[in-house]
DNA sequence: GAACTGACTGTAA
DNA sequence: ATTACAGCCAGTT
């Protein structure tokens, strides 16, 4: 079955899809997610899209990072720790809030 | 319906 | 390398 719920809002699913789909281990951007969705150009709306996202749909939202690998919450803040646990418990490297570039995925390969 | 906000990004200083 | 800023556009007030 699917792990990801469908909703009203397309573009909402189209989003939640596509970070669904990220391999385990790897992560990628939110202009990718994006542009993977259907919606190029508008990163700002796969960010909204991660936060609106229902808890119980198991969304792997830690995978999802800005633009360059770079972790987009405040360092001290509490999404940025639990990213970065969730990221290195997948054995992904994270240093001084960047995540390492071999770790990106080509979602245009998914 | 106008104004404001922000889990973004590229460019410039 | 860092910091600032403007453009972007869906969601919220």
């Amino acid at each position: 079955m699917r792990s990801c719920a469908a909703d009203e809002s397309p573009a909402l699913q189209a989003i939640w899809d596509v970070v669904c789909a990220i391999p385990r281990g790897r992560i990628s951007t939110y202009g990718d997610v994006a542009r993977a969705a259907g919606l190029a150009g508008r990163a700002r709306q796969a960010g909204t899209a991660l936060r609106l996202a229902p808890r119980e749909l198991n969304l792997p939202w830690h995978r999802v990072v800005g633009a360059g690998g770079r972790i987009v919450f405040p360092p001290a803040s509490r999404e940025y720790r639990e990213q970065a646990r969730r990221l290195r418990a997948e054995g992904v490297t994270v240093r001084d809030g960047r995540v390492a570039r071999a770790a990106m995925t080509d979602l245009s390969a998914l």
